[in-house]
DNA sequence: ATGGGCTATGTTTGCGTAAACATCGCCTCG
DNA sequence: CGAGGCGATGTTTACGCAAACATAGCCCAT
């Protein structure tokens, strides 16, 4: 920066004035000076500037895995969104689903160079970690629909998505909705589960056991070959659409027609959904909001005219396709 | 710091020493400050250390889109292995596909707390966009087999897999293989594109016409229903498994049985792979490893100790699943 | 026993920037 | 025509840390 000035004959404040675009530069002593600056290559130090301000302009984001979907669009659209303010994002990573992983993760969160933190999980893996963090740095929690209590969360509204789904098949005239659910330590699983089955009892319909995968295609598999065992099962609910794949391939190799016999729904819309065979009535989630949500949320904070609690549900969509059709019975 | 140190009795820089760990420290030194730390609630102030240190360990990757398989997989090898040399990761979004989204990706980078940067993107799109960077940070770009000569690369060795894929379908007793490549600008798409004909032409098989898609299960469906109509047309290779997924569909659609009639080989070996109908053959990427080459050879350049240029291609792996078959003439 | 070397700790200094305050010249208005 | 004010620019300072150098106490070998 000294050189800039130097060479623009010029203080160095004048320099920072430009580089900040700071409106009180004559344009004459501005146009030197950024001439100056492209001459000598010179690029503000973002560690003094954060130094001297005493904020990064970055936003830390952590999570367990990029292998899902739901993470990475989530951390898609809050990429997108913290751009658009001017914001870096700093992924963290975590090395394990617990809860001494994840502590670990917000204590590097802290010594980071970042402003506010996001993390992607569920609740109960969070925990308690956030209390470890220096008082500025402020948090946001996605893909938990409580604890909005502690910290601002967001999330998809799950509830209303399964009862959607479920609602959709009931309404295509099948006696009741088998449940391929998620792993049971997970919120996200548990509430699809738990809307399943209360939409199923508001409409007075036979709750049928419920099967757990674990996300995995395979998962889905494995139980969909148990469903196509049962000549009463004629409409299965999945929640989520990689073991919806699996549930279609197991009724492929069984023999069971999709959607003639069993009607099959999902949950995400993942972009190859519509390219499944056949094609998959789905739930859409809006991740790209979901991370614009959380962006929004967490800078209010710093900006301290955001609330620092209260739960936000992201709506979702039913996109009907081919895997479902009327009952015939 | 200073708080720290007036608690524990010590000087400042005694407190630096701990917190960084430094061995010439008193044990019961260490812990009187140690316990100060915990007391106050005491985090070092990452700018201050990066300026001083006039590092910041961390590592920038630009790149258009985590919406591909890929990309994503090899962000997610970046992360684990740049936390394993304690480097933190900075996403940098590039807004448009074009050389002067990318040159502005590049100048952000060079303000912003990075000491170096993964591409990852295809080289005409990276340009001469790094000559806009300050001497200091280093790059290295990934998803490009050529450009060795100004940055290092890293890639998968493109070449190989699809000469993989089409012996594979050679040996199983096709007359000769269709492709249906990805867009005609991308380099990836080039390289699996030449590598299909050069074996072809190797074994002295007619070359069919190749079909262009997009990388989208859409596209692949489009093409794949053009396929169906050719009965001469017995193996398929695609360019990546999301048309290949396409492939598959239209081949059902138009009742052309895989692999019975029809033999079908993707690329990438998505984790969905193994549960399309039927099952996918498939060249499997190490994205992870990818991943952690980028890494080690920016951090290499960064310490001095690297090549400053090179290419360096990880091998693929052929995954043999039920969408291939012998031919049956 | 005494010098030399070695370790633990303290002191000084400066990294690059921007806020706060200081200065200087010009314009306006009574 | 001069006081007052305002906008453009310069000067000083501190942000929090760690490198470099300084000091002080100790042990060992001669």
């Amino acid at each position: 920066m000294a050189d800039v000035a130097r060479l623009a004959g010029v203080s160095a404040q004048t320099v920072s004035r430009v580089s900040n675009g700071e409106p009180n530069v004559v344009d004459t002593t501005r146009e030197t000076v950024l001439r100056a600056m492209a001459e000598l290559g010179y690029r503000p130090n973002s560690a003094a500037r954060a130094l001297k301000r005493g904020a990064f302009r970055a936003i830390g984001v952590i999570t367990f895995t990029l292998a899902t979907t739901g993470n990475v669009r989530t951390l898609e659209g809050i990429v997108a969104s913290a751009a658009a303010q001017d914001h870096a994002v700093t992924l963290i990573p975590v090395d394990a689903p617990t809860q001494d992983a994840v502590r670990g993760a917000f204590t590097r969160a802290g010594e980071l160079a970042v402003d506010a933190v996001i993390a992607i999980m569920e609740t109960h893996l969070v925990g308690d970690a956030p209390a470890f963090f220096p008082p500025g740095v402020k948090v946001v929690v996605a893909d938990s629909d409580d604890a909005g209590d502690r910290h601002p969360v967001v999330d998809t509204d799950q509830r209303a998505g399964a009862r959607a789904a479920v609602e959709h098949l009931l309404g295509l005239g099948h006696a009741t909705v088998h449940h391929v659910a998620g792993p049971e330590h997970s919120y996200a699983a548990q509430r699809r589960r738990d809307a399943w089955r209360a939409t199923l009892e508001a409409a007075g319909r036979p709750v049928p056991g419920v099967l757990h995968g674990d996300w995995s295609p395979e998962s889905g598999y494995a139980l969909g070959l148990r469903l196509a065992e049962d000549p009463s099962c004629t409409a299965v609910f999945a929640a989520n659409d990689q073991m919806a794949l699996g549930i279609l391939r197991a009724m492929h190799d069984r023999g069971r027609r999709v959607p003639d016999e069993v009607s099959v729904v999902g949950f995400d819309d993942v972009p190859e959904a519509a390219s499944f065979i056949p094609p998959l009535t789905t739930i859409r989630q809006d991740f790209e909001q979901i991370g614009a949500l959380c962006v929004e949320r967490v800078l209010g904070q710093v900006r301290g005219d955001g609330p620092a609690t209260g739960t936000t549900l992201v709506p979702t969509e039913l996109v009907v396709r081919e895997s479902t059709a009327p009952h015939r019975g």
